[in-house]
DNA sequence: CTTTACGTAACATCAATAGTTACATAAAGA
DNA sequence: TCTTTATGTAACTATTGATGTTACGTAAAG
């Protein structure tokens, strides 16, 4: 077959913000937005910005001036993915769309209830296993010594 | 909490194919883009273009000229999901998104292998129900007699 | 030979993250 | 106080693939 594969644009802030948070609770003390540019390979204003969101839902603080940077507010073993996934903006997990839901046809509406409830379905596998996931157990997965 | 949704782009061709070969059914004849077009509320040429791949996949004809247009090659009840998902194009289901995975960083390997797990789990979900689900059921969904 | 309809090239549009520059502000330290 | 270090944020540009649109070419029917 044709390589055609869905190319449809991702939202790394999840993976990114997770990255950071290990890597500030490994270094225990107040990282800078620029060393955290350089461990997640992008630029200081868009750590700023993702990691403001983290700021905003109390889970991280910022201090300015010398020695400043950000800091853990909470434990890692109480911050689940769940929650970092709820930071991020709890939208829709797919790419798949549905078609004009405000139609009148019945063919479209009987075809978008059956792509959602399969999407449904997978969102809620997904959301749960996000949910037994703490920050902790995956900052286990690659070093023993916690 | 802000409202902060995910507002990644979606791609709405599998819900929009669907939408125009169980109409084309319906109708049991050839059926022109023009006419498919209003039905999906998009352009004829949009309506080519998606079709098009379903050609090259084996599911439908076309035919040039007075009387031309879509016709349906296999039945309904031959097609599954599964089938119209991949002619659109087998890519990743999910707007998440992994950092560069070619980093020899241990934290990011494990974070992007724990995104990874899950994805994965639910894109074998999906693809699962997917393929049990024909296009011919979907029909039915919205009518009795089939 | 005219009309109809697909086939396709060649754009412009859109929408969200990501990247960048520039500057304001606050805190620490000399 | 003055300088340096950081965050905070506004105001862009870049990116990317689907989507929308215009314009033609081509094939088939009548």
């Amino acid at each position: 077959m044709t390589n055609r594969a869905n190319k449809m644009r991702k939202d790394s802030r999840l993976s990114r913000i997770l990255h950071a948070i290990i890597h500030i609770h490994c270094l225990e003390k107040a990282v800078t937005s620029e060393k955290l540019g350089k461990m997640l390979q992008t630029n200081p204003v868009v750590v700023r910005r993702t990691m403001g969101l983290l700021k905003e839902a109390g889970y991280v603080t910022s201090v300015k001036g010398h020695n400043g940077g950000w800091s853990l507010i909470k434990p890692l073993s109480e911050i689940t993915l769940f929650d970092i996934y709820k930071v991020v903006g709890e939208g829709s997990l797919f790419t798949i769309g549905l078609t004009d839901e405000h139609t009148n046809c019945p063919i479209e509406k009987a075809v978008n209830s059956s792509l959602d409830g399969v999407m449904s379905e997978a969102e809620y596998l997904m959301l749960t296993r996000f949910k037994e996931i703490t920050i902790e157990s995956l900052a286990k997965n690659f070093k023993g010594d916690f």
